[in-house]
Order: C-alpha cells, then structure tokens, then sequence
DNA sequence: TATTGTTATACTCTATAACTATA
DNA sequence: TATAGTTATAGAGTATAACAATA
C-alpha cells in the first residue's frame, strides 16, 4: 500500500533466526545459572560484574545504568534489592550530593565468585562448544562491528513514525540531549 | 575452591560480551516496534507468525509451545490475551478431545503483515548493515551449527547443583517425563 | 495412570509520573 | 531550570501447583 517493503535474503532469513534462537536459548540457560546458584537475576548479575569491575567497586548510579538498558526506576528497583541482600551499598556521592555511589561489598564479591564457573562454563558449551577456533574469531569480529553500529545508530522507534498525518518532526529540542545511549533507550 | 575454573580466552569473551549487547539490543528494538505498530509482545508475535506459517494456520497448544520455552500457564495466557484481541481462536481437537487447537484469524494475520515490515527493516539495520554478505553467511551458518548442538544437548541445569546441604531429592516420581524439550525446559 | 490444558495465585520485573534534593 | 535519584503505582509476564477432562 506504499513503499516497497524491505525484504531479507534468505542467508540472512537463516542468520536471524538461527541468531534468535541461539541469544534466547543461551540467555535462558545462563539465567537459569544464575538463579539457581546465587538467586541473581540476570541484570543483577551485570550490575554486580560491572561493579567488581569498576574501579574502586563503585560507580554512580547513573554510569551504571548505562548500558544496562533499563528505566531509573527500574536500576533503584535493583539497586535495593541488592542493598536489601547485602551485595552492595549505596551512600551519597561526596562530590555531588546529587548523585549515589552504589558499591560492591565482600558478599557481593562471594556470589559473583561463587557464579562465575557456572557461567563460564555455560557459556563455553552452549555457545563455543560447536565453533573453531576461527569461528570464534570471526563472531567477536561481527559482533564487535554491529555492536559499534549499533552504538553509533542508537535505535530510534525502530520501525518509524507511522503515518505522521502531521508535521514531520520539529525538533522540541528537550529530546535530543540524551545523547550517548542513556537508560531509556 | 575446587576443580580448575573454566576459563575464556580472550577473544572468545569479546565474542560472548559482543554478542550478548546486539542481542539485547537488537531484541530491545524489535519489542519496541512490535509493541509500537501491532501492540504485541515478542512472544506474542512468534505465536502470531508460527500459526501463520503452520499450515492450515492452525497448531495444538503442545506443538506452539514446544520451541518457545515458556509454561505451559504463559501459554495459556498468551494464547487467552490474543483471543481476546480476536488475533487467534481457540477450540478443542475434534481428534483428541484434549487438545485445544489455535488457529490464526484473518485479523491476525493483518497485524502479522502491518508488523512484518518493521521487524524486517529493524533486522536489517541494526543486525545486517554492517556486516558483508560473506559475512552474514558465515553468520548463519555459525549460528545454525550452535542452535543444533543446543537442540541436541538440551541445557540441564546449566550449573550442576548447588550443595544440597539436605536431602538430595528423592524422586517424586510424576517430574521426569518431560522427555522432548517440553514447555518448561 | 498419563496427557492436555486451564485456573488460581504469587512474585518479579519494567515503566510512567510525580516528587525531593541538590546544582 | 536541569540533573540525580526515589517513590508510588500499575501492568505485563512468568512459574508453580492444584485441578478438570480426556485418553
């Protein structure tokens, strides 16, 4: 009923799906590591790796978020949760009485340790098991590259506007400044 | 603590991590557009496009289910929300009484079509476009080699055990037969 | 008894909007 | 006014267990 719709080929009809299959079923597995082992969810789990990364053990609330992908409220959600178990704390930042340093503690370091195998090795034979060493090469090659683009490009509704009706879009400026992928989006 | 840690070479973490964020990413934005134009979950759209590929556009509970990994409940419920909106029916086997047959509608199949473009565009510019064409076939075939090691060594635990510190669980019998990668697992 | 599916229920997670406080 | 974070709240999704009906 308009412009010609976008089609795939059917190498990358058999990439996507064989793709989407791949990230769930190993996204499942490895949640399901998690939960049983340290009763992590898995964004639980990210915010504590980025923290026992981070130097110091801490980082912002909002640096943490970054990335993680989700809502404010839904970083203090888990942010609590975590304070709640002990596997992190949180205190005003003395620079920005604004800001929340949100820092890993001893315990927190215990369940990453204590999860960490398990992970490794899920990921090892679910998703490395069946590829060369070339392969695996290859892949963080690809994904490092769509990654990138991924970064640059950040998704806009992903399907555009529909049909506007109105006016194509006048900036009202406020949206624009966010910038580098915030929490949000 | 124990039996040597698994380790992750260097480039294989690059590729676990890399592919960990397009997947995340790349399914953020395709739920985002599903949830835009057609009002449906991801879930709910692979309903949608399995019954439509099915032939007769139609399949029981059991056989939608298998590959989509939920409970059989999520199911149910899902399968209720799209009655609902009139994207599916929902009526008893007439071969086994037992069995509740879905059938796509007409109307669902509009979503499927007013959705597919999207999706289709989404794919290809947040997973496609960087990569080469030898790039995207060496991608499918990757992908389709681990998918079928991960059909064939269906995820146990994925993290042996935790100690049991109690019993060991004797069998209660009634779990076992889950046999064929049912719903739940 | 085993299988298919639903219901009841509880819980986790996410998102929006309103709000507080600092800058 | 803009930024950082929290709270209140509502809604979607998932899982478990108990249940009903058919095989």
């Amino acid at each position: 009923m308009s412009t010609q719709p976008p089609r795939l080929s059917a190498t990358e009809l058999a990439a996507y799906f064989a793709f989407t299959e791949v990230s769930s079923l190993l996204r499942h597995a490895v949640e399901k590591q998690l939960k049983d082992v340290g009763q992590l969810s898995y964004v639980q789990f990210q915010l504590l790796a980025r923290l026992g990364d981070a130097p110091g053990g801490s980082q912002r609330m909002t640096d943490l978020a970054d990335g993680v992908v989700y809502s404010r409220s839904g970083l203090t959600y888990q942010a609590q949760s975590l304070e709640e178990r002990g596997l992190v704390t949180r205190a005003p930042s003395p620079e920005d009485e604004r800001s929340t340093i949100v820092a890993i503690t001893a315990a927190g370091r215990e369940v990453l340790a204590k999860v960490f195998p398990g992970h490794i090795e899920a990921v090892k034979s679910l998703l490395f098991e069946s590829l060369t060493d070339a392969d695996v090469e290859a892949l963080a090659r690809m994904m490092t590259q769509v990654s990138g683009h991924l970064r640059a490009n950040p998704p806009r509704s992903a399907g555009r506007r529909k049909a506007p009706t109105s006016a194509p879009a006048s900036p009202s400026a406020s949206r624009a400044s966010s910038a580098r992928g915030s929490v949000t989006d």
